[in-house]
DNA sequence: GGCTTAATGTCTACGGCGTTGGCATAAGGG
DNA sequence: CCCTTATGCCAACGCCGTAGACATTAAGCC
């Protein structure tokens, strides 16, 4: 932990830096994410981001605990990114899968980022916020609130779980250029029927596929779920 | 890139190291698996697994391609305990419900290690076993092709994005203790209901549900989504 | 059994990392 | 205008991954 970490709320003085950069909390967030994209996911040091500020390294300390606490501060602003680009129609169905495909796209817009965020639970403002949302969405549908509750979960951990995955692949493509992009055109491509006659029979199809994200698919399966537990609950319920 | 990485299948001459010990790929994976369980997901260092081995830590570097060489491979040995674990019924939906939960449970097992390579994509033999596996069950099932694709993206992707996620949380777990755990006590319980009315009302159920996993719930409706494409696709197909 | 050779382990070193503690300084309140 | 202290800067610590040169010894051959 550093010395102490004044809270941006309550920060008066704005001492400029050598070079004449004024810092805050918005400033060095989003000069980290600059890095990200420019130096890849393991890009992020603290010297680095004192160079590209114009700072001692050791001043980002006095705005974050530490690079971990950095690292959630962007978690945080993708997160509310997302919520940002949203807007609610009334409609339950058409807004859960907005937002699903919002977080997701918000993630995925920065994944090497998203690399170091995504698993994360940070309990901060925004990713509250979406919480809030998605339970009033579902509640205002007219779901119980245990099944509110469940399907809020898959929701939420199923959105997370594939902005992870999905900016891992990404982030990959990125850095390691195309090795594993091709994958799938190269090695499972070439196996042979004899011992491996699934993966040949359907070797055009997976290649075809496996460099989308199955997200879509896998939501839309998750709201098709929802809404039968929805008409369930109509009939137990009145 | 170490000098030059003799394959395991290709090694000959097995020197002793001064200590004593005689390596092996299968004997690093073993004792970088036992570190990283006690030294949490960043306690894997080459420094630190060669004082475990008795070793110098450079010559880690003859049987991988740097430490993340090894990660991959940690990976692989996952998926593997995953298969071994594993056996066929012969009932599609049994089979390939107990298969995600097997690769589930086998990341899990070792959250550290999970959290490092679940998100990674191999392309080494047990994977390819994995996938190989699950195309067979779904093409046995009678998947057309189009459709057993389509489902195998979804299964496997939504595997490992959980385990990747559950991993996350579980490591973190280990590692800041009970910090996260206690989060939909403490955090999320205290809003007010006049800013955040739903977490507010359904604050118990949260607690209750959000420090299990969402995953088997989530599998369930993937597999009803998949026997409703069965059932449609029989009724075209025959 | 002795010789050769190259695979394997060891040593040393480089440049980079996160983080801390002490210090200088200038912003803002009085 | 002075005082306080928030803020930025500096130097240093103990890690890290990894490369290159070197030492040793197992295996293959006769």
């Amino acid at each position: 932990m550093a010395k102490k970490v004044v809270p941006e709320a309550e920060r008066r003085r704005r001492r400029p830096t050598r070079q004449g950069q004024v810092l805050s909390e918005a400033l060095i967030v989003e000069t980290a994410l600059r890095m990200l994209h420019e130096h890849g996911s393991a890009g992020l040091t603290a010297r680095r981001l004192g160079a590209a500020l114009g700072t001692d390294p050791s001043t980002v300390y006095r705005y974050f605990a530490g690079l971990d606490g950095l690292t959630r501060a962007i978690g945080e602003e993708l997160m509310g990114r997302a919520l940002d680009t949203w807007r609610a129609t009334g409609e339950w169905r058409a807004d859960l899968r907005a937002l699903g495909l919002a977080i997701h796209a918000s993630y995925l817009a920065h994944p090497q980022a998203a690399v170091l965020t995504a698993s994360r639970v940070t309990g901060r403002p925004r990713e509250i916020e979406v919480d809030e949302t998605i339970l009033g969405i579902l509640r205002g549908a007219g779901f119980p609130d245990v099944d509110a509750v469940a399907v809020y979960h898959a929701f939420i951990d199923l959105a997370l779980a594939f902005a992870a995955l999905d900016a891992g692949a990404l982030a990959l493509k990125d850095e390691a250029r195309e090795r594993d992009e091709r994958m799938w055109n190269s090695t499972y491509a070439r196996l042979p029927a004899a011992t491996h006659p699934h993966i040949a029979a359907t070797a055009r199809l997976l290649a075809e596929r496996m460099n989308r994200s199955a997200y879509p698919t896998v939501l839309e399966t998750l709201l098709d779920g929802a809404a039968e537990r929805l008409v369930g609950a109509g009939r137990l319920g009145g």
